[in-house]
This record gives structure tokens, C-alpha cells and sequence, in this order.
DNA sequence: CTGAAAGCGCTAACAC
DNA sequence: GTGTTAGCGCTTTCAG
């Protein structure tokens, strides 16, 4: 019995311990495993043999070290739950399938403490990333690692990273256009919460009082709600609108989860939909059109964002085209809820 | 120049180009990319501001090899844009987390050729899998690694690996009894196509033509349709059951995405729901209560079911408890549909 | 067909 | 504070 015996739990079964059980050389274990030509098949079958009982496992590191390693992709998200990032994980995920790159998922709950921790992980274990984030120390700590980094749907914060983000300013034209057309003149606007928290200046609010006064329509601060990003949210704030701004005659989203929530809402207060008030979301989920009624929306393709985006971290690889942004319109889609 | 010159692309900078350029030995570059803190600053900063011009990254891999690994997951499902999933994610997120483990995800759109080439990539990049996965050749792969391996909702096949199933004997009994309670007699069921070409021997057809026996019900080959995993597979299928099978007044869907798409298609052609037909369906989605009108169905902890696949997986690595099964038992929740 | 030597890029342990 | 010496576990030469 040793007087040191090494805590390192049980230790790691190696090449080294299937070649010695099996009295060949370690060379002879790795033809075997890897299934190697020039191996005699009896030797083989031993050795795969006395592998599976000792439940040896080759570890990914020392091969990642000697074999041109694969690239990993990191992806930041929010929330899995948010039906606004399956699209997009759909098309990070053929982007990086099509490059043959494994994608590991993060998500932060847009929690901005969450996504500090995500950040730091992050540098440490992927070769890529792509991200949905809102604070700026979390962005600059990756972006500042050196790996390629696409900043996601932040249209709030200047910077010479690479980007992709969304057109939210022909957007809310399209959305007021339309909205005027029939006749709306008092516009009400739900906002995410989470993106006000960020600190970030907001440019979407600041854009839809701008539209608005382009537009010649009066807009009270109170008719500006924030929510948080969820059906439940958009409920809460349509109530607030309710109460305290009835003159009110539609409302935009800050997405479709939240017209959603702010409809439904309406709707149960007796209100009807879009006679007695309107409302028009932004994304463009499946989701919309399987609603009652079916939702006027800002569609935004969210898969083509996603690929965009591992298509710009690839750019930054050594060898791609550099830096790059990416800008996605939105479409204005029509259905029952104007 | 030499004659000979490695195509390696652009040699990975190391640490000793670090060291070369700075001056000093590797050691200390390691130390200042580390923040160790036995290092002059004036050094450090040196050696930083050198690694950064040279575009300088650890190798995740040969940091892996000398430190202890971190632990990475492999998550394979057949698609994120299937609503089901990424509340299956969201579990399987949330439990990796908590024990400090990376989630690589893969998706296979339920092809079973896609499922083999999964396998073998699988197989090679992660520490232990949990997966949704139909074709036997590649769930022998993964299992046969040696690897923890954690098989998902495939409950039609007989196994001695680590499970988690759905229980859906009981759940199809609880829609008969609530289908035979509400009057019904003739009951169709819509069931996925993906799951019978798999070829393994399909339990929930034979279960529903069992219970439907046991409650003495007639029923008719053609009342099963196969449908593919979607809105537009359920109303396709919804479609053939109206022309062949008139007499049918209610229907069970394999799941919910099924179930709507059936039930919408009912409305579109004029049919009351649940006048006409009603219909359940199986997986509780979010999306269920916000369709027309609210879908009953046997809701599904999706996310407890992410959960448990992670801490089975945990229990097959050294020092867990070993194999494991969950059976996930179904909740009728009864809504308009029927 | 098999083995021996070398080294992937890094950090831990110990010198200095 | 900093450098030196050893490996981590594997595959790739190259010899036999």
C-alpha cells in the first residue's frame, strides 16, 4: 500500500494501460481503436476487447492536441423558451453543420450578471462566438479574447465589432405606415424591459418618438410601457395601458411573444381585436398566425440571421474576409390583428 | 527560403512565440495569461500587449489535457424548431449548468442516416450524450462507446440502456376515458410517420388499438393516420380521416403540433370543434393554450424530462450511481378542444 | 504487421 | 520574480 496515493479520483484509464494488459505497444492500441489498415485482426479484436473492459475512453484533449482540432462555435442566447431563438439556433446550427463545427449553447435569461459568467466561460472553451448579449463588459471580454465574435440583435450600442442586426427603424416605418393607413392616430409602443436595463441608450424607443413626430401624431410618455419578454409581460403592460391610456387605438410590440400577451389581454377585457384596438408585433413567429386572431407583424428571418452570423465568424478566421455586419429587414405581414 | 514549407494554413501562434518575442521564458507568459499572481506587472503587461498583437490564444486542448476537464455534454434532437424540444433543452441547460458542464447540441431531423453520422461525431467530441434517437445502428454506436449515454422518448424500443420514456399507456387511457366520457365512440388517432419508418416495433399504435378494445370501441385500420411531425402533417392527415372515415367524432394526435394542424384543418373546412370533432393532444406545448380554440392534451414535463436525461448521465460516470430509468407520467389537461 | 522516438501546447512543481 | 524540467494522452513519423 502506497503512502501517496494520487485524489484525482479513479485515475484515468490510457492507451498506455490497454497496450500494457494487452502486451502490445500503445502504437498497436491506437491502430486498433482508430481501426487502422495495417493491424493483424486477431491482435485487434483483443485489444478492442480488453478496451471495453477496462472502459477506456480516448481522451478528446490529447487527440484535439495532434490532430487538427475541430472548431467549436459558441452560441449566446437568452432562452430556449423564447420562440424567437430556436430560429435562429435552426440556423446557426446548418451554418456551422455546413462548415463542420459543433455548436455549444449558452443561454444568460438576458440576466446581465449571467452573461459576465457566460463571457468568461466562453473564452476559455470555444474557438468562435456568436452571441445575443446587453452588457458591455461581458461583450468586451469577448470580443477582447481575440476570437472571432458576431454581436447579435444589439442595434442599441455603437461599435466596430461585427454584427448582425435587425432594421428596426425601417420597421417601425413600415408599422406606422400601415397603421396610419387605417386610420390610427393615437399609437401606443410596448418595449422590452431587459434592453432598457442594459444601460444601452435605446434606440428603438427614441426611434418610435421619432416616427411618430415625422408621422405629425401625438405621443405621451405614458404610452410607451416596458415588459418583460413574455406573453405574460405584454398582458401586464396592455393592462397598464389600458388603465391609464384609453385613447389609445393600437399598439406595437417590442416582439410578437408581447403583442401576443398585450392581445390576448385586450381581448379579455372585452375588448375587440382590431375593431377596438389593433396591435402589431415584430418577429414574425410561426407562432402569429396560429393565434386568435391571426397577428399583423414585423417578420424578421431569423435563421437567415443566425446564419449570417456563423458565416461572420467564420470571416474572422484566419484566411476569411474580416469584419463584417449584417443588416435584416424587417416585412411588414398582415393578417387579422389591424 | 526553404524548400520545404508546412500547408498547415497559418501556424497557430504558440506560447513560445509569446515567450520568443517578449523575451522571456514560457512560463512567464503563462503565468501573465493566466493572472498568476507571482509576476511583475510591468512584465505582464509587456507579455499581454505582445500576445494580443500576435493574435495569441490558449489551445483549448492542451489546456484541457493538463488541467482537469471540464465535462461536455452531447444533446441530440431531431429539431429546434419542433416546440417540444427546446423545452427539453431548457431542462437539460438548466441541469448541465448546475453541475458545470458544456451542452454541445445536435439535431438530426429525425433521419436516421443523419442519426449514424451524429453517432460518429458524437462519439468523438463529447464526454457523455443524451439523445433522441430512433435508428438502432446509431444508438449501438453511441451506447457501445462506452460513454454515459442517456436514450430519450424512444419508448418503442425494448432496452437495457438508460432511459427516459414517456408513459404513454396511461396517457392514452386518460384521453379515452375523457373522449368515452364526453360520448365519443369513434375515436381516430393521428400518429408520427417519423416513428414507424424507424422500424422498431411501434407500442402506441398497438396501445391505442388495445385500449380502444378494452373500452370496447370499434375500431378501423384506416382511423390511424401517419402523419409527419408538423401543422401541415396534421392537417394532411386531418384531411385523409375526413374523406375515409366520416364517422369518426374525435381524435387523439400523436402530439400537439400534430393535433393543431388537425384541428385547424376540422375549422377550415367548416367543422365545429368540438361540435363536430374534438380533438387531444399529447406533449402540453405553451402553444396549446393559445390556439382556437385551446387544445386539451396530455401534458408532458418536458423540461423535468431534459433534467433527469442529465442526472442519468451523471450517474454512469465514475462514481454514480449507475444505470437509471424515468417514466414520465402524461397530465390531462382538458381545454376547449374537446 | 509492429515498436520506438518525438512532439502537439500547455501548466505544475520545483529550482534559482 | 523568473526559468527549468516534466509530463498530460495521444498520433505521427520512421525503423524494424
Amino acid at each position: 500500500m502506497p503512502i501517496v496515493s494520487t485524489t484525482n479520483g479513479p485515475r484515468r484509464v490510457t492507451i498506455d494501460d490497454v497496450a500494457r494488459l494487452t502486451g502490445v505497444s500503445r502504437q498497436t492500441v491506437s491502430r486498433a481503436i482508430n481501426d487502422k489498415p495495417q493491424i493483424d485482426s486477431a491482435t485487434k479484436q483483443r485489444i478492442l476487447t480488453a478496451a471495453k473492459e477496462l472502459g477506456y475512453r480516448p481522451s478528446r484533449f490529447a487527440r484535439g492536441m495532434v490532430r487538427q482540432s475541430t472548431t467549436t462555435l459558441g452560441l449566446v442566447i437568452a432562452d430556449v423558451l423564447n420562440p424567437f431563438f430556436p430560429e435562429v439556433v435552426a440556423g446557426v446550427l446548418e451554418a456551422a453543420d455546413a462548415r463542420g463545427w459543433h455548436v455549444v449553447i449558452y443561454t444568460t435569461a438576458s440576466e446581465l450578471s449571467k452573461e459576465r459568467e457566460v463571457a468568461e466561460t466562453v473564452v476559455d472553451h470555444v474557438d468562435a462566438c456568436v452571441a445575443f448579449m446587453l452588457d458591455s463588459a461581458a461583450i468586451t471580454r469577448v470580443a477582447g479574447s481575440g476570437m472571432p465574435f458576431v454581436l447579435l440583435g444589439n442595434e442599441d450600442r455603437p461599435t466596430q465589432l461585427s454584427t448582425v442586426r435587425i432594421d428596426f427603424d425601417s420597421g417601425i416605418r413600415q408599422a406606422f405606415d400601415h397603421l396610419v393607413a387605417k386610420g390610427h392616430r393615437n399609437i401606443a409602443m410596448i418595449d422590452d424591459r431587459d434592453r432598457a436595463k442594459s444601460g444601452a441608450p435605446d434606440i428603438r424607443s427614441g426611434l418610435f418618438t421619432a416616427v411618430a413626430a415625422e408621422y405629425g401624431l401625438r405621443i405621451e410618455p405614458h404610452w410607451r410601457q416596458p415588459s418583460s419578454n413574455s406573453i405574460q409581460g405584454g398582458a401586464a403592460a396592455m393592462e397598464r395601458l389600458l388603465e391609464t391610456a384609453p385613447e389609445v387605438t393600437a399598439v406595437v410590440s417590442y416582439n410578437d411573444m408581447i403583442a401576443i400577451g398585450a392581445m390576448r389581454h385586450a381581448r379579455a377585457r372585452g375588448l375587440a381585436v382590431p375593431g377596438d384596438r389593433a396591435f402589431v408585433g415584430f418577429d414574425g413567429l410561426a407562432l402569429g398566425e396560429l393565434v386568435d386572431p391571426p397577428l399583423t407583424t414585423l417578420h424578421i428571418d431569423k435563421r437567415r440571421l443566425g446564419q449570417a452570423a456563423v458565416e461572420q465568424a467564420a470571416a474572422q478566421m484566419p484566411g476569411g474576409g474580416g469584419m463584417a455586419d449584417t443588416l435584416i429587414r424587417t416585412q411588414l405581414v398582415v393578417r387579422d390583428s389591424t
